[in-house]
RNA sequence: GCCGAAGUGGCGGAACGGCAUACGCGGCGGUCUCAAAAACCGCUAGGGGUAAUCCCUGUGUGGGUUCAAGUCCCACCUUCGGCACCA
């Protein structure tokens, strides 16, 4: 066979010129077809293009060449995620500033992508460090500080001594409580920090009903945001006027309770210890002060404590309880106290052990003797020691106390959440400036919205130390108040980067827009975002704040929708041949250049995809990816290479059975691209094409149905590998681009089986194998069963056996 | 500890409760070649059997439901991810 080389450099060079000269992917408003707006992930500015920016982008943009060919005006924005400190540490490092480092490696990372033969609509690109851009991520500040969502507080705020910078909770990861970005464990600082009011949507964010989400992220985020039900009352302190106030989520138990909690940094404990406790409540604030967070959470510690030397009253029961700081209370959850219940609670019993403290039983185990505990029941059971709630189930008497407590006026239902707002303050350079100033006669003043933005100074030093140059850039620091004009300081915290990515879906909308963040016209046309796909790692930061960015934003009345972005996908990671995560330490790093330069874009686009599900990830595998170029090399060879001609027109049945896998090969790449099964998806084209291989050997290549085949195979081959599809749809013939074609339809009649292959099976084990016309009775099927010479053998000692008949499937023979 | 996902050939992985292992990799055999590579063709779960269109066993483990279970239910084991003194 005359065999001309498929070579992927010269092609994919060719079209990508061409797609780029005639503006094929750039999305229009003025489009009459339905919008869909489909979003990937931005990517930061790190440098090189990683095969993992390729395992994220390819599969999004197959999806979405797709729903272009089904006859959506699809706009796939791209852009740059490029606050961030590696740009600060190269600066120190490297004596680079970081916009000249960040500004190469967009341009770098730029050019990679523009290999992939994604349809990007790069004139819509959004850099989140250009002023243009961050005056607005600015401007977004002063919007939340004018509603109240945005505050400043001194509040003990996670650290990292390696990042020298604050971090949200939610950048604090793991039992080892690391730093996200770098892995340092953080340790605990007191500084004044701006904070967002996340909390404030804490109830909202747990609706997820507008969004179509996938269950993992759902979980984790009502995870994170942790509502717990209970009920807040006050512990009247003995001989004092002073009540605290605890929260309980079992409100069943208030009548075990035999001691009460402070939180050590609780501030009613100075006031509430006795003059003989005062030495050692200091020294155990003291101890517990210096331990690490680490140490403080492990489960696994001792549960200390010191007694105060003050008493409270139980409010049920009337007995006084004595009180005690104990590290395991944190005073960053419901009030900073709790009440001590040691027969319900783990660690309460823990401590009273510990402490000798009684343990009363006031919900009975089943079966229980009267005797006291060997360990907590945590379980239901009738109430007893509870007063005239003897007797009833705890589950009736959660609720019946409180009722009580409630008419009592001693407590009220009350509902707490483990969010805590949202910390935006970083003590670094590379960041959006926190456009507020400070004044000695005006106080907090945020900068005038005609003064945005507030520049980063461009001649900044970057000193080894890591401290942030902008505490020393005087010309920075030192302004005029706006208020009265009188000399002032400029807040030198940057924002959380963060903040920029939460609202970027935004500005994709209508780039270079300078009356607002955005065209309000436009913005409507476009958002929500109709598919999203990003990593799983930003369940609990990014895909967070920004549904709260929208809903605060839309409570402050700049937009009108509740969520921005309609459906998410999660794809995995991509591990190294070694099956490990990559990383250059292992040297087990894929560089999707030299995969590039030699098989092409477009066999790296389809490998991927075919590795497994896009959600599961997996490992690379070399020669894996020589064997989807072998594919596509056979898919060039059918389209191309002249057929044999031949005296003899097609058969029939031939034309009739090409048609047939056509068609169901029609059907399956769409019900798999719709659902995102990209590796089976090309699995079909693989079939199909080994099948139009054989088929070429025979005079069905003289018949319509072949250019059929052959049309259709190009056009379900377009979203995957792009170049390739418009290179050959060229030499079918076919009118440019094939990116603009018709996405391929099923014709049904044209699937229709003659015949399908019925199961015979004897006590459920394949016997025979019977090709038969669909649509058969049971009786004729049985018959037919009942003719073959092996199922015969099989069934003659079973005597008058029952028959399972599944039309067009399976007949079962069962005997006793 | 709690929550979630997943365990299938030598490997990556397929499989509306109805033929387990599609597709690809690797391996084996063949064609072509002086030879090799490439390409192409065929075989490839394990065991038994001279052989068959033969028989048995097989989807982490143990039970169960069903004519029929990788798939549904219960219990467990392992791996990965998230949360973790959250009252």
């Amino acid at each position: 066979m005359a065999r001309t080389k498929y070579h992927p450099p010269t092609i994919e060079a060719k079209w990508r010129a061409r797609w780029e000269a005639d503006g094929l992917y750039h999305a229009r408003e003025d489009d009459p077809r339905p919008k869909f707006y489909f979003l990937t992930m931005l990517p930061y500015t790190s440098g090189d293009l990683h095969i993992g920016h390729w395992y994220a982008m390819a599969p999004s943009d197959a999806r979405a060449r797709y729903l272009r060919m089904s006859g959506y005006n699809v706009m796939l924005p791209m852009g740059f995620d490029a606050f961030g400190l590696p740009a600060e540490e190269a600066a120190i490092k490297h004596g680079i500033h970081p916009y000249k480092w960040t500004m190469a490696n967009i341009e770098r990372m730029r050019n990679q992508f523009k290999t992939m033969g994604a349809m990007w609509d790069w004139p819509r690109e959004a850099i989140t460090c250009d002023p243009a851009y961050y005056k607005w991520t600015q401007w977004f500040f002063l919007k939340f500080y004018e509603h109240g969502l945005a505050y400043r507080a001194t509040a003990p705020v996670d650290w990292c001594p390696h990042c020298n910078t604050s971090l949200a909770r939610e950048q604090v990861w793991g039992e080892d409580r690391h730093c996200e970005r770098c892995g340092t464990p953080v340790i605990k600082k007191e500084l004044e920090q701006w904070f967002f009011r996340i909390t404030n949507y804490a109830e909202e964010l747990l609706d997820f009903s507008k969004i179509d989400w996938p269950e993992r992220v759902v979980t984790q985020q009502t995870n994170w945001i942790g509502r717990s039900e209970g009920l807040t009352f006050d512990l009247a302190v003995c001989d004092s006027s002073k009540k605290i106030p605890v929260f309980t989520t079992r409100p069943d138990t208030v009548f075990g309770v035999t001691f009460a909690v402070l939180a050590p940094e609780h501030p009613l404990v100075a006031e509430l210890t006795a003059p003989e406790c005062r030495s050692a409540v200091e020294a155990y604030q003291y101890s517990a002060r210096r331990l690490s967070e680490i140490d403080r959470l492990s489960t696994q510690r001792e549960r200390t404590g010191v007694f105060i030397g003050s008493y409270v009253i139980n409010p049920m029961s009337g007995a006084e309880v004595p009180l005690y700081i104990a590290d395991y209370v944190l005073m960053a959850y419901g009030t900073g106290a709790i009440m001590g219940v040691p027969g319900h609670d783990e660690r309460d019993f823990d401590f009273a052990q510990r402490h000798g403290l009684p343990i009363p039983v006031v919900i009975a185990p089943p079966d229980w003797d009267g005797q006291p505990l060997a360990s907590p029941y945590l379980g239901d059971g009738p109430m007893v020691n509870s007063g005239h709630f003897n007797g009833m189930p705890n589950s009736e008497g959660w609720q019946a106390v409180a009722d009580e407590m409630e008419s009592k006026g001693i407590g009220h239902r009350d509902v707490q959440y483990r969010l805590h707002d949202w910390l935006i303050s970083r003590q670094r350079y590379w960041g959006a400036p926190i456009p507020i100033v400070y004044c000695d006669h005006c106080g907090t003043v945020p900068v005038p919205e005609d003064q945005l933005p507030v520049l980063l100074p461009e001649d900044a030093e970057f000193l080894p130390t890591g401290e942030s140059p902008l505490k020393l850039h005087a010309a920075f620091l030192n302004t005029t108040c706006p208020k009265c004009g009188a000399p002032a300081k400029r807040e030198t915290d940057t924002m959380d980067t963060f903040m920029c990515s939460s609202w970027y879906h935004m500005r994709y909308t209508s780039p270079g827009y300078d009356q607002g963040p955005f065209d309000p016209a436009r913005y409507r046309f476009w958002v929500p975002v109709d598919q999203y796909t990003g990593g799983i790692e930003h369940a609990t930061m990014h895909l967070l704040y920004t549904r709260f960015f929208t809903k605060a934003c839309r409570d402050i009345g700049i937009v009108n929708n509740d969520e921005p972005m309609r459906r998410l996908f999660n794809q995995g990671i991509i591990l190294g041949e070694d099956n490990e995560k990559m990383s250059k330490s292992r040297g087990n790093v894929v560089n999707p250049d030299d995969y590039v330069a030699t098989l092409g874009a477009d066999t790296t686009r389809a490998y991927l995809m075919f590795i497994g599900p896009w959600d599961a990830g997996g490992p690379w595998n070399s020669r894996g990816i020589e064997g989807v170029h072998r594919f596509l090399q056979r898919v060039w060879d059918v389209v191309t290479s002249p057929p044999k001609t031949g005296a003899h027109g097609p058969e029939p049945a031939d034309v009739v059975a090409l048609r047939r896998i056509t068609h169901k090969t029609i059907r399956k790449v769409t019900d798999d691209i719709e659902a995102f099964r990209f590796n089976t998806l090309i699995a079909a084209l693989m079939e199909f094409n080994n099948y139009l291989l054989k088929a070429k050997r025979t005079a069905v290549v003289q018949s319509d149905a072949w250019s059929e085949a052959l049309r259709t195979l190009v056009l379900l081959l377009a979203p995957i590998t792009p170049n390739l599809a418009e290179e050959l749809w060229e030499r079918l013939g076919g009118q440019y681009s094939v990116h603009t074609q018709q996405w391929p339809r099923v014709d049904d009649s044209a699937v229709t089986d003659e015949t399908v292959v019925l199961i015979v099976q004897v006590n459920g084990k394949v016997r025979e194998r019977l090709s038969v016309p669909p649509g058969l009775d049971k009786e004729a099927a049985e018959a037919l069963a009942r003719d073959s010479a092996r199922v015969q053998r099989h069934i003659a000692s079973l005597g008058s056996p029952r028959v399972i008949y599944v039309p067009d499937k399976l007949i079962n023979f069962v005997g006793e």
